[in-house]
DNA sequence: GCCCAATTGACAGTAACCTGTCATGATGGC
DNA sequence: GCCATCATGACAGGTTACTGTCAATTGGGC
């Protein structure tokens, strides 16, 4: 029959509670990014090639991303000289993305704002629920990827249906 | 200064986790409605006017999203056979979206996946956790929603920057 | 050294969201 | 009743993700 029960209702309103935070999330950052010419998008791959410059599929992998996605915002930000592709002393194709000046100082803007927001709004939330939400969403998310890969396996062999 | 202080912190890694779990969500959705030829946006938009027809700009606002989004989802079941448009007695303009028998049938089908799906994982985390977890991430979403809109009234007045 | 498989960047096309703009339709002040 | 205003659908265009495909490059097996 498949009808819903408390726990799987409660599951389901944790699920809802994530996309409306997810969303939330996204428009705070894409304001916290705005003010420099970013987005949430462009400052993530700033904040990781930050460490140190990296090929386009190097960072796809780190983000969790497709290399086309990350290809075609390292595009833009080359665009807008945020940063430049160096050569690859070790693969002639797969050139390293690395910071211009004017990324980092937009990143390092950037960061600053976003400082400033997250410790605003960290005071703003009891410390222990926030370990508790932090720490459920764990292992909700580790129950997730268990389900996504058991999926994955399960396509693959033509495991278990519920048709 | 901006240097992220202990609570800042947590709540980015929060933030971090929430999207994490997103992306799970949002993949395990599309897997349970893809068997019916559906995806998360277009079961989302079954679900509204499974209660009672409605016009694109209302189930835009229930869903938080945009005319325009909903529209070309909207559209998209229309041609694939799921919703149709019915005249709407009270603005001639404003169509109805209502499920077609098909629309019916595919969207009781991917209910009791999710149903199933959700049973599942419920039973699998701690149900005191997943309590913590849900009104944890509430008060989160709760606090940013408040920054959200104060954002938005600072960008209207011309009010606080922290340039 | 040579070939095959995997990796990489490039390019084309799609999905689902967004903003901006427009004409049509509904609504309330007068 | 008339007109300004607002709501609505439609259309154009942009962003960020995806899949699929291709040639160039790399690197391992032999």
């Amino acid at each position: 029959m498949n009808k819903p029960t408390a726990a799987g209702e409660l599951f389901t309103e944790l699920v809802l509670e994530v996309f409306r935070v997810n969303g939330l999330a996204l428009e705070a950052g894409d304001q916290l990014s705005e003010p420099v010419g970013l987005s949430s998008a462009r400052w993530q791959v700033l904040g990781v090639v930050d460490h140190e410059p990296a090929p386009v599929a190097n960072v796809a992998r780190i983000m969790g991303l497709t290399r086309q996605s990350v290809q075609q915002t390292a595009d833009a930000l080359e665009r807008d000289g945020f940063v430049e592709y160096l050569p690859n002393p070790h693969h002639r194709r797969a050139k390293l993305i690395a910071l211009t000046p004017r990324g980092r100082e937009a990143l390092r803007k950037v960061e600053a704002r976003h400082a400033a927001w997250a410790n605003a709004l960290g005071t703003e939330v009891d410390l222990k629920n926030l370990r508790a939400a932090v720490s459920g969403l764990r292992q909700v998310r580790e129950r997730l990827e268990a389900h996504a890969s058991a999926s994955a396996h399960d396509a693959r062999t033509g495991g278990p249906h519920d048709g």
